[in-house]
DNA sequence: CGTGAAATCATACTGTG
DNA sequence: CACAGTATGATTTCACG
């Protein structure tokens, strides 16, 4: 990985859906050459996908929460799956300490969270706590990786 | 936003670099109107964008972490955008609670961690203390919605 | 919402350093 | 091996019905 290619993981990090045509552009090269680095750069796990960002509030989803669920380990294999698989969540993260994972989730509101926590989380097994914490406000959010600094080669 | 709509973006949240005309055949349009509907959908604001979804690790990027960021509000105006800016910081969330502020962070490894947040978020106007929760595994990561229940109309 | 023409783009192939 | 040039077919755009 050059710096071309950082330049091209740029431009996409700024705006996905550019046609190859303009990445060619800007990186002074032919669109050929630029989508040969492309999907070199996607089977080497580089770029690991698109996504499309849809708006959740037009869905809905007006409330956004993070979950800390403490565990005890009794029989915990399946344990995150059976968070993944939770109505809204989006994430759900293992995490050191007695808070065994970390969830993140999308609901319509207070409610339809509170329904959530007693039907669909508490019955978990291996589930013991859960503490909420309600998001009142996103200042930031994205999946933009810093393409500064010294790079991995490695795979 | 009616059954096709939903249907577009059910198919564009499967694979978001999909070409229009296999769009157009699953939903049984015609490709330039499948592309008015996206157009629209986009200026709408309920198509938030598009995202390349970069592999971290190989951008030396290997930890990811929560930081809960309790907040002393003698002076607090500009402390989200001051949390914004910190580095490798993904999201800043304002919670409800005494924690004021989730953040989620991705950086090299413990050590640049502990630097962060030592010279980055301590200093921060506001901040009164934090409490990391490291990322041990991630088992779930996706920003799909579920595009099932009733839709808000509005914007 | 569909059609069709024109512009633009994607991509496979080929040649070159 | 990476890149540019080229040709072909697909896609996007836009005016119009």
């Amino acid at each position: 990985m050059d710096d071309i290619d950082l330049q091209i993981l740029e431009i996409l990090q700024e705006k996905a859906r550019i046609p190859n045509a303009e990445v060619a552009r800007q990186v002074g090269m032919a669109p050929s050459a630029v989508l040969e680095r492309i999907r070199k750069l996607e089977s080497q796990g580089i770029i690991a996908g698109y996504e499309v960002r849809l708006n959740p509030e037009h869905f809905g989803q007006k409330l956004a929460a993070f979950v800390l669920v403490e565990i005890s380990c009794g029989d915990c294999r399946g344990t995150a799956e059976a968070l993944a698989a939770v109505s809204g969540v989006q994430e759900v993260n293992q995490v050191a300490g007695n808070d065994g994972y970390l969830l993140k989730l999308r609901v319509a509101d207070t409610e339809a969270l509170g329904r959530i926590l007693r039907e669909e989380v508490a019955i978990i097994d291996g589930v013991a706590r859960t503490r909420t914490l309600i998001v009142l406000a996103t200042f930031k959010e994205t999946r933009r990786v810093s393409l500064e600094g010294p790079v991995s080669e490695v795979f």
